[in-house]
DNA sequence: GCCCGCGCTGAACAAGCGTTTAGTATGCTG
DNA sequence: CAGCATACTAAACGCTTGTTCAGCGCGGGC
């Protein structure tokens, strides 16, 4: 399964780690037009020392974008299980320690921008991997294009989760465990039929796109 | 195929009318943030005189809404076809004076909020009775939760679509139709091929997640 | 002791925002 | 004609925000 690192230590307890960490927490919670004066407050600091600690606003952002995908970057991966392709952050997420971690990386997937595309690169590349090992192994179809149906599922796992929670804000944002159970409630009966049998009874609309893209029906 | 309404008509052009649709074209473009004095501007109006119209730039989003909603709920439906769940959406977007409407859709789907549940209801209720009319004519697998499913395959489109944008913002906000072209080239097989034929060789996980929920698997 | 660097603060600044206020112009009705 | 309603405006108001400024306190090195 996934050999989970140890969650981030509070070993560094500087002023800096403390704006940085509460800016983290509030961005997931609130999103990114939470004021510089309300993680202020919530740092326990003035607005003027987070401004010096980190230049401007865009410096302690920048600030968290770097540390929140270094240690995302840092975890191994299960790109599939029983929550889909978003296995690997629901895992996290079970550890209440690590949920500001996910907030902030799907806020940040929501709101687009360079992190989000490397959050989704690093996701994708590792959906690729496992996708590949399960057609080795035989537990998984191939496909006629391996690297777009790795990004697709990964672009449509975590779609799918952040357009729910859009629909579906959590009661407690800090409680993100319970809302993937709840999540999981929802939609793992229809995704599991999907990975399954799919959705079409032949093969015919499969036949017609190909056909569309000039690339004939395969003989398999 | 799609019984398309004629485009909204220019009839109404008083200055409450032209204020409306400066408004859902920016907000369309920019997002919620954008300043009511923007809007105005756009309009050829001061900002007061659309304060006075809509009571506050609250109101003026309400109305916006309920003219946005009005307009697509309208549309007779397409629920599935080359671009998937998002079939309605990009069968609008066709047109270019229907593009703005549509960009305050998907706008509002990742804000969330009552309009967003209002829209994601729609075309899920209509992906529900085109899913069950495709399961009577034998070309669509039938579901063990029907609603689940329909309801699972619209967030799913939506949601993916709407992470795309994020991820990959279109050069040109007023030109959905290329943006969705682009998008088709890109998931179009993945899609096809997750819809013919799911993507687990046997149905194992599908029956581990049937005995999870205590539910022994079907004889079928 | 003095100087420097660092951590830190409260107050002030400048800009932008939604909203309110006071007023003008026009058309309609009695 | 006067009064009213409607459409509309520019200016002002009050608030919030990110940022800048001037200053204090402390510790370390010389």
């Amino acid at each position: 399964m996934l050999n989970m690192r140890s969650a981030p230590a509070a070993e560094d307890s500087t002023a800096r780690a403390r704006i940085r960490d509460a800016a983290v927490l509030r961005f997931s919670r609130e999103g990114f037009g939470t004021s510089l004066r309300t993680i202020a407050q919530d740092a326990g600091v003035s607005a003027a020392l987070v401004v010096h600690h980190f230049g401007s606003k865009d410096g302690l952002r920048q600030a968290c974008d770097e540390h929140v995908l270094a240690v995302i970057r840092d975890q191994k991966r299960e790109a599939l299980g029983p929550s889909g392709p978003t296995e690997m952050l629901a895992r996290m997420a079970e550890l209440d320690e690590w949920a500001p971690l996910v907030g902030y990386a799907l806020r940040s997937m929501q709101a687009g921008g360079d992190l989000a595309r490397a959050f989704l690169d690093h996701f994708a590349a590792d959906a690729e991997e496992y996708l590949r090992e399960g057609v080795a192994a035989g537990t998984i179809l191939p496909s006629r294009d391996e690297v777009a149906r790795a990004r697709h599922l990964t672009v449509m796992g975590y779609g799918a989760f952040l357009l729910d929670i859009a629909l579906h804000p959590p009661e407690d944002p800090a409680d993100l465990r319970a809302y993937l159970h709840g999540y999981l409630e929802r939609t793992g009966l229809p995704a599991m039929e999907l990975f399954t049998q799919g959705l079409f009874t032949d093969r015919s609309m499969l036949d017609a796109y190909l056909m569309y893209v000039t690339d004939p029906p395969a003989e398999a």
